[in-house]
DNA sequence: CCTTGACCTTCCAGCGACTGGAAGGTTTAC
DNA sequence: GTAAACCTTCCAGTCGCTGGAAGGTCAAGG
């Protein structure tokens, strides 16, 4: 087992050497060990760890979960449907996020289309953002 | 034209009194005039204005962008196609957006139609984010 | 031997867009 | 008289990093 400075560690993970430092500050990983001069030494176990709140991150799943799924990943003894659940929430999150995505998309494209664009000032897409909401005040 | 304190704002607009305050400090708006005991008071033309804010945002546009709309509706010399242009930006961020999240909802859907999800601990979705990446080192 | 550059270390500050809370002044209502 | 509901300022925290300063370390080249 060959130990890696945290620069070598990063190129290997993709994870920077800023963000490995912070996420050992937070907890979210173990303090790594030092090597006589002070620097990060990461062993093969560190490198896969790393990869995995990698891809989780890449994932969308926030700090705090890929925390809990460390969790569940270390724990022989996990349920599977626990991870289901993780994964089924986050699933929900996503999938709110593209909708309301969408209908911002719709609105913003209806805008655009009543837009002429040219040199005049007149402009639907200001009007409508200046639009009174109701008038009962 | 009757003045109304922050409160008042806050409810007619939807921005909150909070954030009103912010935006002043930020130079988004512009200061409010105070009473003599110090309170800042809005008239119309204020309460117009952060409902324009608040549409804006509300539509996802950064509070820089705001502003950048915010002088192009001060402006009776504007070009309607800069404020289409504006918004056509955004649409396509919003797209990339939906793309991504898409792509991961995907992904996301994958690993969860592969997990039993039941009491035992083997998990294909932990299996998949502690993957290899690739072998080549 | 000295320098240069690429590493590594720590710590502090900043991003966006607020939000919460402390500590205090004011006004209104009972 | 006092409680509540306002308002004020200022500082800190959120999330997930990222940048930069100031300094130590290490290997190669002149």
């Amino acid at each position: 087992m060959s130990l890696l400075a945290i620069g070598e560690v990063a190129a290997k993970t993709g994870v920077s050497a800023k963000t490995i430092r912070y996420y050992e500050s937070t907890g979210l990983i173990p303090a790594a060990g030092r090597a006589a001069n002070g620097y990060r030494m990461y062993g093969d176990r560190a490198v896969h760890l790393l990869r995995f709140v990698k891809r989780a991150r890449d994932l969308g799943f926030s700090v705090e979960k890929v925390s809990e799924l460390l969790a569940l990943w270390a724990d022989e003894h996990r349920e599977s449907s626990e991870v289901r659940k993780l994964a089924v929430a986050h699933l929900g999150e996503i999938e709110s996020k593209i909708l309301a995505l969408q209908e911002l998309g719709a609105t913003m494209r209806t805008l655009i289309d009543c837009c002429h664009g040219d040199d005049r000032p007149d402009c639907p897409i200001l009007e409508n953002l200046a639009e009174e909401p109701k008038k009962e005040d």
